[in-house]
DNA sequence: ATGACTTTGTGCATTTGTTCACAAACGACG
DNA sequence: CGTCGTTTGTGAACAAATGCACAAAGTCAT
């Protein structure tokens, strides 16, 4: 599945004259909405599941189920990667996967390196689906000299010290932080001069970076206050306080 | 720090008459917008550093930038829970703390369980953030039984056949799913029949719930996607496509 | 007390995102 | 070749979130 390459005559769009090569942009001529960018990858894991399962053609109904979002939501988030439905029928499955990971950028192979290899390093670096498709780790760092050598998953632990060289080297773009919090604004400094300018951030901190870098934080404990926020709120309601969130009016 | 008792009076909101007692609803009316409650979370954490830090009196400004938003954001979400600062002078860091922890329902004591005990649930049963302030981890479960028993952080190793009754012995309202995604929906399943009704899913998969359940999901191969997305962008733009993202136009 | 200065809280315009509902486009079938 | 049933793609209405800009409300110095 590696090779998507003749399908289904793209039905190019009319007026567009785009017969661009590769993974350029433009392609995408508004460009795409960012709650739009956040659902592809959804789509994409459902559709993939979709053809391991032998299926060919999907409508946007089952698609949207699968996903758990509306299907209108569903069809006017593809309709910014072009127009790749058929009317009557829906989308072909492959192919629809092929444009969903071209406009993500999966069609190249990301090289990542993880700072830190404390548990949730070493966790990240043996996460299978970490890695799934289009990423692949190229290093994983730690400043204890007594986990370097360690072999974790694929990889073996590197000392810290070697970061620039090896994202130099390597052609990394996406560093993930998963250091204490006191350590993470040095660590994120560092990628920064190295010239990464991509990070994911699983240190509960602000990470401050210079304009130009895209920094996405995963913070677990944020995750639950908002559970919680909303157990509450739930809990109160069959407390018998407000049934209808709209009726106190003094 | 953990009794906040006499604080600077509440400024008692002149028109609603709530003399309520504890943990309840209406005190916020027309209920907090989710983007809101998205971020206080976040604002206590820089509150939390402020107050170590021995500050005790932060402006909107301050606490904005440390959060890294926009000081007028702070603020209309900060107004949601009340109107607790003080003009002129700013925001009582301690009494913010209190009345956003409120906000939150992390006064009361949250118990966690904690279903998979593989690389990732083990990491988050250690990983310290996770259990703050609020949270407890009640139990960590797997269904190998070759790691029943193992030590984790605070914790031991159960099997996940206790599910049932750990849930219904702890008064457990949250649970954490770390297992495989083949798994998922029928841990997920399990939980919810037991009586939990607010789950956090680091599997990637969609979970099916029954209304009145909430579901959060951490899908770390998500976020790195849309780096991706974004870093793909940037190398395009600097490729010399389009520079401005308002060029192309047949 | 009074005036100068600071900072909150919020009305309003703008932007961004969601949902509905339907015309246009397609395959199938006679 | 035309009609029928299906499904896409999108205009338009609606809803949510953002950010500006300023009046109201407070402190502090004199």
């Amino acid at each position: 599945m590696s090779n998507v390459a003749e399908l289904p005559s793209p039905s190019n769009e009319p007026g567009s004259p785009d017969q661009l090569d590769g993974q350029t942009d433009r392609l995408y001529p508004g460009g795409i909405p960012d709650a739009t960018v956040a659902r592809l990858p959804i789509y994409l894991r459902a559709l993939y599941t979709l053809a391991d399962r032998g299926v060919s053609t999907v409508a946007s109904d089952e698609l949207a189920a699968a996903a758990g979002v509306n299907s209108a939501k569903l069809r006017k988030d593809l309709s910014h990667l072009g127009s790749y439905g058929i009317r009557g029928v829906g989308y072909d499955v492959e192919y629809l996967v092929y444009q969903v990971s071209r406009a993500l950028g999966l069609n190249q192979n990301w090289a990542v390196v993880i700072v830190g290899a404390g548990n949730l390093g070493r966790a990240l670096a043996r996460y299978g689906g970490f890695v799934t498709r289009g990423f692949r780790i190229a290093a994983l760092l730690d400043s204890d000299q007594s986990l370097v050598g360690r072999e974790v998953g694929s990889v073996s632990v590197r000392h810290a010290g070697e970061l620039e060289e090896i994202v130099a080297t390597s052609g990394i773009a996406i560093g993930v932080i998963a250091v204490p919090a006191g350590a993470a604004q040095a660590v994120c400094d560092r990628l920064v001069a190295a010239g990464v300018t991509s990070i994911l951030n699983f240190a509960p901190v602000v990470l401050t970076v210079p304009e130009g870098v895209d920094v996405r934080k995963v913070d677990l404990s944020i995750e639950l206050q908002i559970l919680a926020f909303h157990a509450q709120r739930r809990s109160a309601e069959r407390f018998g306080q407000v049934a209808d969130p709209a009726a106190a009016e003094a």
